[in-house]
DNA sequence: CTTGGCACTCGTCAGACGTGAGTGCCAAGC
DNA sequence: GCTTGGCACTCACGTCTGACGAGTGCCAAG
């Protein structure tokens, strides 16, 4: 009976926290909510509330904020999904219907979802790990430096320089070129490794050094740079928070500036269906202890391909996040699963 | 005479302006430097310089801070050039020596230039106005899609999806990749056109739909894509001036998020040879008001290619800046060169 | 043209003070 | 046993004050 209402009143203290941003007291919540009892009640519980850890006081006489806690019991339990509303799921739609080609896509989603969230927004690449293997083309830069392509059926395009010591032979390119379309084509990524294990003894002892070169670049473009590519957006809204607010942005721009933390940012959530949240302190990344990440996976068929999601200030709007991030996740999915 | 101190004077109320942040008075001015002469002449030369516009107050009875103007005429006749430091040269060569392809290069150019500048940087990528073709790739994706690839000799890979009405047969596909290629390969972009004119007649009118979408998404991809593409980095550091200027760093992130301010930064620098300065209002963008553009354009032997630069707030350290972009822009030249 | 002196302006800082929001605790009531 | 009104207490915040000092402009003398 109390624990419900106490439930109620973390409910509401986050939703007026989060609406308002200022601390909130017992008689603002009685005012705003009507949950049928006094604020000297309401004190009781949110004493209660406090000693749990749920909530806390910035100081003395002020009123309570939710702490990381709070947060998450409130969005694992508290929040109902709230659908987007059918303008801005129109708006998504016909906006990621427009895109051209993959990198249009990536560009118009990164884009689409800082506008609906308010927030900084993050998409990952489409994974190469699951993908196969659509086309691979050599071509001749100068007498030593061959361009590598491989074009894979989730559209991507990859490119790699190669050095080699000596001059090479068109000729040898060429037929490099049609045998390696041969093993590969059709094949996904982890199989080609093994596809071309065996290629090597087909060439004279003279040729080996170039045919090592190209095998070995290849290797790495395909295994290495794996899904390494993440498009970041709306960096512009993390100001609106500015001074007004403890999160100090210098350090959040910092982190979202490193490859790697967007990695790792956005790992967890390929593996996990759903949306997922990380509040706080959850994340254990420096400099984003006062933000939350909500990140969710799109696929393309049955299989996970990568991720994407948006960064924000712990008290954000979660609901309405998830539900954005989880919108765009799916149309997504369905532009890629369309071509 | 007089007029000689008085520029001696603006010189040194920029250089303290910019190592202090604050607005610079007649003593301490005639403390930090040595002018040979008493605060009340100082006091003097100074309203001189405020009614020719080139300094100003923020508030009676404050120090004087500069005008855009007052930097223009410093950067113009006043500032000498500031040399990098071994180390930092050193630094910079080193990190771009390693870079393994174009992405990396212009990665680890706007990384170093942001990171020696302590601002945020822009680079742009080589333009495909005046490079030539390299190799035309068309790979069938599905029976209504085809992926066009074209690459020039920069080491530039432009990649476009064609949507097709109807199924292409692979056989024409095979063909019209062969006919591109000997119309196009060796071509510069600005011939291209010219040189697929004639190609519709060769083909029977079933296949003109297809050809048309493949020609008309070619032209495209060579004339409107032309060095769109900019990559941008340091951001953090807009964060460092913060609460403490005037310099609202939200519209400044807004406008670095719009490719087409992106260009405009950029553009004029590609025209003009040497080191450009845009400071503060000079710069006919909304948003940019109190902030400077340093931009040099890089090149590939004699060619103009694309521009690079940095944006900082209008009390930037100019001669340094200037010396980092300049330095930077060179050795970016070097490394294409090599390619 | 330079310089010292002097009166004046005005932003900044520190301290005092009232105000009000919000709390915790307690005793009475349902 | 939970709820409620009352009450004293705390403490951040805004306002006001006055002292301070940096910096200026002007003027008359060198």
């Amino acid at each position: 009976m109390q624990e419900e209402r106490r439930l109620a009143v973390l409910r509401a203290i986050v939703e007026d926290y989060v609406a308002t941003h200022e601390p909130v007291g017992s008689k603002a919540l009685v005012e705003r909510h009507n949950l049928g009892v006094s604020p000297a009640t309401l004190r009781n519980d949110m004493a209660a509330l406090e000693d749990e850890g749920y909530i806390a006081q910035p100081h003395t006489s002020a009123g309570r904020v939710p702490t990381d806690l709070g947060y998450r019991l409130f969005v694992d339990r508290l929040s109902e999904v709230k659908p987007l509303s059918p303008p801005e799921r129109r708006a998504i739609e016909h906006f990621l219907d427009e895109a051209v080609d993959l990198d249009d896509v990536m560009a118009r989603t990164v884009r689409i979802l800082a506008q609906v969230t308010q927030q900084v927004a993050l998409v990952q690449y489409p994974s190469l790990a699951r993908s196969s293997i659509k086309h691979v083309e050599l071509v001749p830069m100068s007498s030593t430096r061959i361009m590598l392509i491989v074009i894979t059926d989730t559209a991507r395009v990859e490119q790699r320089l190669i050095e080699c010591a000596g001059p090479v032979p068109e000729s040898l390119v060429a037929d490099l070129r049609s045998r390696l379309g041969v093993a590969l084509v059709g094949k996904g990524l982890a199989e080609a490794a093994e596809a071309i294990s065996g290629l090597e003894e087909a060439y004279p002892a003279e040729d080996r050094p170039v045919l090592r070169a190209v095998l070995a670049t290849l290797l790495e473009t395909l295994a290495e740079r794996t899904d390494e590519r993440i498009v970041l957006g709306g960096t512009a809204h993390l100001a609106r928070y500015g001074q007004a607010f403890p999160l100090a942005i210098q350090p959040v721009l910092e982190a979202l500036e490193e490859q790697v933390v967007l990695m790792r940012l956005l790992g967890e959530a390929t593996i996990q269906s759903g949306v997922t949240v990380r509040i706080g302190h959850e994340n254990p990344i420096e400099g984003l202890e006062a933000t939350s990440v909500v990140t969710a996976r799109y696929a393309r068929g049955e299989q996970a391909v990568a991720s994407l999601g948006v960064v924000g200030p712990t008290h954000m709007d979660y609901p309405g996040t998830m539900a954005a991030v989880h919108a765009v996740a799916r149309y997504v999915s369905r532009i890629l699963d369309e071509q």
